[in-house]
DNA sequence: GAGCACTGC
């Protein structure tokens, strides 16, 4: 039987771009297009079409609670524009938490609809924007749309917002929820000004400045001449419980859709299992011999778990007797490089079984096809923030409800499937329902300076779905003061805070842009500000860890890792120029740096994510009129900016070789990775500080400890 | 001597 999921297949994607004329081809896309209208018509939401389209007409704001595969991201968008929600040129928008999600689904939309990406289907992404003025149907991420309000706080061109995925509660679909309920009000009041005025159809209606405040809207004014239509909300969640969002809005209706999933049979057991990982490869192999046919998916919580199970399976597997099946172990987790992530998705040879070892990524990130089996020890690596010590970290904590549920999931999309939870059915009752939303886990300073420059002035009064506590808040904008975000009565300033909101980085590193302008390094600060916003750019297998090593010493700068990742980029970009001098086709220039990076240990894809974020924070800063000038050799000068910079991230050497940090009088270890973590030099600026199984700080910069007082006087001269 | 997962006009 097939299942449909949600989300095209790499298959149908492949389809879409060898897309070509002649007979044969026009047989096969006709065949398709009845393949995808059958398809449509089988979805369980297709049943409920003018039941939906008329609960979004009745209510402003409907929640939908849809189970995996009713078909609801792909199917209610096209509802709603046959319902005519699109006249005027008004546009659906539906968000995304996911950037790979918001891409797929608007390309398969687009093929349902018949109509090249981009024209009346498109999506827009960070980087990748493909959407046109007769775009209709838009699909998006939400922390995109939360940028756009930025530009236009009514977000006037959208006659709906659909949030997708809201359970998922990103900090981006928490502010987004906030802000779209602004709007909403603020529209519907534009609205009803709008109309008696009409009525009356005197002067341009007058709101006042305190109206303004009381909404929380910047830029209400401009709205005023335009007419505003009332803005349609519906909110998307696949947890059960759709009462918090349901109160949030006013108790708005929430209707159900049912899904498509198969039976999972949930199986537990009858003790706690002391040891998880023991019990994981004891399941693997319970399953391996005693089951039928199918892949296994465990879950564990991180690189180095994955790695050590890996080497037991291996092991195990050697022992099994003659002739048995043969096991086929594929890791996956977020910092492997692209090219072995892709194995998972390759189908085990004969005679195989395939092992799957995932982190969280597999949870909703990645759908594995050919899962029967999942293992899960109910637990998970996750982020928290003390918003205190301003440390971050990262701790096995016991899952939610909620996720049990989506991990064991993942054994439905194709068949009926197992899965076996390594706790007692009395420990599932204890989870908590639903995951803490992550804006309770982070660091506010992003979101409290997104929202004053939305026009947000009274941050601990917004109306958010779940408030952070008063201290996170209250710690952000003391640190934005700090950075000169803020005026003295904590209004955005103009420029810096101005620029700084402008940027899409955190709110650290643009304030060390504008320096760096300062501080003419502005093209080496470019280059830094991109590569600490991505994610492990150096990459350490475990089997060839000394040549890994060895390749890093190449770029290894004695100043610290600052430079050291300046000549990693400065690297790439020599052998990115050498190939294009060669004059060579642009795949193939692409071809060499990765093979550059292959030869380097450099992860491509965290290198590739730099360079984009390199040429779109280049364009930003170009736009604010900061000049882009090199220190050249003056390293010094580089130096003295990241000081300037960085100087709430300061930290002195004790007599036993461990670190004091200044501004929290913490304890703290250079992290193992930093190239410093040999010399430890008596002086050093750093940039994350991390508590793992010890407190650590990371990427960190060698300093004259005078700089201090010299380039920070302002924090530095009171601290005396 | 060590790196959950996402995301940004």
């Amino acid at each position: 039987m097939p299942l449909f999921p949600e989300v095209v297949s790499a298959e149908t994607r492949k389809k879409d771009s060898n897309f070509t004329h002649g007979d044969h081809r026009t047989q096969q896309s006709l065949a398709r297009k009845q393949l995808i209208a059958q398809q449509r018509k089988s979805l369980p939401i297709a049943a409920v079409e003018k039941r939906l389209v008329d609960e979004v007409r009745k209510n402003d704001t409907l929640i939908i609670v849809g189970e995996t595969g009713s078909g609801k991201t792909t199917q209610l968008p096209q509802f709603l524009f046959n319902a005519g929600y699109c006249a005027d040129g008004k546009v659906i928008g539906i968000t995304q938490p996911r950037r790979v999600a918001a891409v797929t689904v608007a390309k398969r939309v687009a093929e349902e609809c018949n109509v090249n990406l981009g024209q009346k289907v498109g999506y827009s992404i960070r980087f990748e924007d493909e959407t046109s003025s007769t775009t209709r149907i838009k699909y998006m991420t939400d922390g995109l749309l939360v940028r756009e309000a930025l530009l236009d706080p009514f977000l006037s061109r959208y006659s709906i917002i659909i949030v997708d995925e809201a359970h998922e509660r990103t900090v981006h679909t928490d502010v987004l929820l906030g802000l779209l309920k602004n709007v909403q009000h603020a529209r519907s009041q534009s609205m009803l000004k709008q109309q008696s005025f009409d009525r009356l159809n005197g002067k341009n209606p007058v709101i006042s400045d305190k109206e303004v405040k009381n909404q929380g809207i910047s830029g209400l004014k401009a709205c005023q001449h335009a007419k505003c239509a009332p803005l349609k909300l519906v909110i998307m969640s696949a947890s059960l419980d759709a009462r918090g969002f349901s109160e949030y809005f006013g108790g708005a209706k929430a209707v159900h859709i049912q899904g498509r999933q198969y039976l999972v049979d949930i199986l537990y057991t009858y003790h706690s299992e002391p040891d998880y990982l023991d019990a994981t490869l004891i399941t693997i192999f319970q399953i391996h011999l005693e089951g039928g046919p199918g892949d296994i998916l465990a879950f564990l919580t991180g690189q180095e778990e994955i790695e050590s199970v890996e080497r037991l399976v291996h092991e195990r597997a050697r022992q099994l007797p003659e002739g048995s099946q043969k096991v086929l172990v594929v890791p996956i987790y977020s910092a492997l490089p692209s090219e072995q992530q892709m194995n998972v998705f390759k189908p085990a040879p004969p005679g195989h079984r395939k092992v799957i070892l995932a982190t969280n990524i597999a949870e909703t990130s990645l759908t594995i096809p050919g899962i029967k089996y999942v293992i899960d020890p109910g637990l998970v690596k996750a982020r928290s923030y003390n918003h205190v010590t301003g440390m971050e970290s990262l701790i096995i904590i016991p899952i939610s409800k909620a996720q049990a549920l989506q991990r064991s999931g993942r054994a439905g999309r194709e068949g009926p499937g197992k899965c076996f939870r390594l706790y007692p059915e009395s420990e599932f009752g204890k989870l908590i329902d639903s995951t803490v939303p992550e804006i309770k886990r982070c660091n506010l300073s992003n979101v409290v300076l997104q929202l004053k420059a939305l026009g947000i002035d009274d941050i601990i009064g917004f109306d958010f779905m779940e408030k952070p506590s008063r201290m996170a808040i209250v710690k952000s904008l003391e640190q934005l003061s700090l950075l000169g975000a803020l005026t003295d009565d904590y209004k955005l300033s103009d420029p810096v805070g101005l620029q700084m909101a402008r940027l899409p980085l955190d709110p650290l590193y643009s304030k060390a842009l504008i320096m760096a302008s300062d501080f003419k390094c502005l093209e080496e600060m470019l280059i830094i500000v991109a590569m600490l916003s991505v994610e492990s750019i150096f990459y350490f297998p475990r089997e060839k860890l000394e040549e890994a090593r060895a390749s890093r010493k190449s770029f290894l700068s004695s100043e610290g890792d600052h430079i050291t990742l300046l000549n990693v980029y400065r690297g790439a970009t020599e052998c990115l120029e050498k190939s294009k001098a060669a004059n060579i086709k642009e795949k193939t220039v692409e071809k060499s740096l990765n093979k550059w990076c292959r030869e380097n240990f450099i992860n491509n894809r965290s290198l590739k994510h730099a360079r984009d974020v390199h040429s779109q924070i280049k364009g930003h800063v170009q736009q604010m009129g900061l000049v882009i000038s090199s220190c050249g050799d003056e390293l010094v000068q580089f130096r003295r900016c990241l000081t300037a910079s960085f100087f709430l991230n300061a930290a002195l050497k004790e007599p036993d070789g461990s670190y004091r940090a200044i501004a929290s009088s913490q304890n703290v270890q250079i992290h193992p990775s930093s190239v410093l973590f040999r010399t430890k030099p008596d002086c050093i600026i750093f940039n994350e500080l991390v508590r793992t199984n010890q407190n650590y700080v990371r990427n960190l910069t060698r300093i004259d400890p005078l700089w201090l007082p010299e380039l920070a006087p302002q924090y530095y001269e009171a601290q005396k």
